[in-house]
DNA sequence: TTTTGTGCAAAGAGTTTGCAGGTTG
DNA sequence: CAACCTGCAAACTCTTTGCACAAAA
């Protein structure tokens, strides 16, 4: 699971590996949830002069490849994660930021319904849904 | 359902109507679903001088206000619609950019377990699902 | 007539692209 | 050594902001 798993999917594509390759990978894999910036700095730390236009592209193929997912929790950047940690989905609060993982399986008879209704299928790893935490929702109430 | 709503809900809040607060609002309920420089060129029409940057802060006026809601459908600009007309969820094709559109109805459990589970409250409207529509799953399938 | 809103222009985030030179297989 | 990848700088898209003037209450 280090580069060798790296190396035969890239491979398998034509594509080549090379050590800026496996630097964003193991970044997105220690860092966990990042932006593209957050990882190029992870990067450099061992790297300097990795671009971050190389982060860009470097992400878009791990995600084409399958090793890493990406979602949006707010209006900015993107987040990027490894695409084995897709077993959760996030709940981001609209008003106080706040961001809490539930487990994907609560959404399993929602996949199942949009399969049967029109044979959609959902990229849970991409979801994250937007609305007012608990906390938010009762100050919420109380001002009503 | 005219003016005088939006000069309700505006003058509750201590905000002012103005001729390009009605404007907007009427782009976005007559476009249905648009983004911000779609909406401004909408409003141009009647109103040329009318700038971006009066849009955008209408828009948030507007969502903040509760009339318009905004999600995000693709990688670029999010998309505005009337908040009466969020009866519905978006399913967007990450292959194809097909989509399309189910009854929110299809969320109630899910957001049911989640009011449990954690008290969250979903926001249905600002809500869309990425993944393969029908068409790309089948095609993906045949090429394994 | 005070406070709020608008237009304009410039700046700011985030991302993409063209190209020359470097690296991989 | 041929195809591919990277760094750099510039360009691009979308959005925000500062400010002087205009309009609403």
């Amino acid at each position: 699971m280090k580069s060798d798993e790296l190396q035969s999917e890239l491979r398998a594509r034509g594509y080549r590996l090379t050590p800026q390759r496996q630097l964003v990978l193991d970044a997105v894999r220690r860092l966990g949830h990042s932006t593209p910036e957050e990882i190029a700095a992870e990067v450099r730390e061992q790297s300097p002069a990795v671009n971050v236009s190389t982060v860009y592209r470097t992400l878009d193929l791990l995600e084409e490849v399958g090793l890493v997912t990406h979602t949006h929790l707010g209006h900015g950047a993107p987040t990027y994660h490894p695409a084995d940690e897709s077993d959760h989905v996030h709940l981001v609060c609209t008003e106080c930021g706040a961001i809490e993982a539930v487990p994907a399986s609560i959404l399993e008879r929602l996949t199942g319904s949009l399969r049967e209704v029109s044979g959609f299928e959902v990229n849970v790893a991409h979801l994250a849904m937007h609305g007012r935490c608990a906390a938010c929702a009762a100050t919420a109430k109380s001002k009503e």
